[in-house]
DNA sequence: CATGAATGAGAATTCATTCAT
DNA sequence: AATGAATGAATTCTCATTCAT
């Protein structure tokens, strides 16, 4: 059992986490400074580096738990026995709602899913994409393989398709958090789930 | 005719402007120094301020000019009178290749074509898509749109459709960059084609 | 009662300002820095950032706690019910020490009373004087009402007859502290007393 | 007789220096830049350093030229046979005429009649006036001797009482410079003439 | 001589991080 | 543990001065 420490703690990380995604959504990545999250998250500036080494480990670790979070919904969707159709409907349905319900972690996930440079940073590593994320991308491309054996879809490089599903989801998801009054959820899920599965060709 | 100065002039703000694709490209958008960047001009720190507003300025014109780049190219193709699939086809191929030709700009067009904090901005405006990129995103629409008028393609929201492929095929222009030994390019080319033509469900 | 903080945010201000004034008094306006001034206080340049907005605000508020210091004083002598001439030379003393006290202030009180530019400005504002400089003139201007209507001095321009008395003493003040032996207080007091009483004709 | 080089190098400097003076005029001492005088006299910013070393130069001279100027005119009053207040009307007249005639140099001869920091300095030498300005205040010291011994006016402290009477005047002239709708240069003439004569103590 | 593009030292300001309380 | 004042490295931008044309 946790003892009352460890529960003030994770409080503590907790509140501090959602701070940090609420300014980087407000100012973006670069704007947020460490003073403004601190204000927002009603703490010093100094409690922060007692539980995140940096900002850089404060960003990285606040997107990992929105990351792991959202992954967990997915995979509780992908582990079920739906069909493929299914799956993949249910799974962009989740990703717009968990959006919509996180809208804050939306900025931070899109400065972080891909490579992008942080200020301080020196590092000269060739720039890829964050691990989570192609975690991430990697269980969908196994779904995808997995239907592609059981003759559900054709078969095409899991791998790509899953990136390109992925990304041109993302982009509708973000444009429906600019729209002043964007279509009902049901409409958008079932546009991408028919696009992707039948492509734009006449028939 | 050109006279020499503005010759040496355009020279030098190429000049400038390649340099700041490369140093974003190498150390991100954030963490480029107007320092680093007139050292890989080979020019000092002040002489992009002759040609440069300030740093925002010089981020954005060299955005600009990269990008009318490829709207030249792209739009070359659409405003052919190739069948839709043609242009389709004939638009990612154009795409693949001006990324790999100028594979700094890349990093550029990542960070600038969605929203995202430049350093120093407090500015509070809904955030949305860079304008550039939304007359790219449009002009793709009206092709869709057309398309669809003349029967090629069904009947779909073109502007969500014209974010979904540009962004599905950016994540794969994207993935090739980063990979070791990519497929050759016109497979790729097919493999979206084909993908955005017929999705995914076997027939 | 002032806490803690108060009086230790107070003498933080208090030691900024002193070193303000006193390297405005060694290199001037224009080339005192934020990094002299910040070694002169014993500090790092970033904590003045924590007691002023900026630059222009450290001259200004320096100035101003300055100057009302000089003012309270003159008050204190002008409220009395003396008469004018033992005002007069009351207030000259009080301003001859003051500025004795005050070496480093003079400086600053040089600069600021009158227009001058400050640096980064561009303003193109109507230079006019310093408000609180201004302020110090009409309340003599009153003084020198109220000796006209009591029939003690004659009836002038009292406006600009203020501004001549004071721009005439602040040059002999900053004669005297030019000069390597000045003459006792005392004398430039009777001095300039008599000057503006009587004149220089010969009777 | 001057050769022709001599007349377009004298002239070239005439029209520097008239830039100088407006552009401080207009911005201010700190905040006049090379360029923007520069253009101001319609040359390049290289032409300047052909005829002054640096800008500390252009300035200095700048200033002594026009010094000479108002020290001549005046001058020229200081020796006649005039009576004393003939004098002191005639002097304060040419001033008066001087400086509107001369609005731009007003602002430079504010800067550096006194001691002030001009950018970049790292001088520490104790900080007198400025010498064409001392020249001058002596001068019009000498006249007060001259007075007194004929018995035109009282035995006071000459150099003091210029000072005073300079500075006193040039408060006024400032004064004029700014107001909107000043009164009459005569009825100014006259109201420091009587002040500097008789005082203010009713009789 | 005249030019003005190029230079780079230097100034103001910001903000992640530390540490005494 | 929590705080937040203090720090100073790092960054942007300016402008006097130089020098090749």
């Amino acid at each position: 059992m946790k003892s009352k420490e460890e529960v003030v703690q994770e409080f503590r990380i907790h509140t501090i986490q959602e701070a940090t995604m609420r300014v980087i959504a407000r100012k973006g990545m670069a704007a947020a400074t460490m003073q403004e999250i601190a204000e927002e998250a009603g703490v010093a500036k100094g409690t922060i580096y007692l539980y995140f080494r940096d900002r850089d480990e404060l960003v990285e670790k606040t997107f990992e738990t929105a990351m792991t979070q959202l992954g967990d919904r997915i995979d509780k969707v992908l582990e079920t026995s739906l069909s493929f159709e299914e799956k993949l409907r249910e799974a962009i349905r989740v990703r717009l709602a968990f959006f919509r319900e996180n809208r804050e972690f939306f900025r931070l996930y899109l400065s972080l899913r891909m490579p992008e440079g942080t200020p301080q940073q020196q590092r000269r590593q060739k720039r890829t994409c964050h691990p989570q994320y192609r975690t991430r991308v990697q269980k969908f491309a196994e779904v995808l393989k997995d239907a592609m054996k059981r003759g559900e879809i054709r078969e095409l490089e899991q791998y790509r398709l899953a990136l390109f599903v992925i990304e041109g989801s993302t982009a509708i998801i973000l444009e429906r958090l600019n729209e002043e009054a964007p279509p009902p959820e049901e409409a958008d899920v079932e546009f991408m789930t028919q696009l992707i599965l039948d492509g734009v060709r006449k028939r």
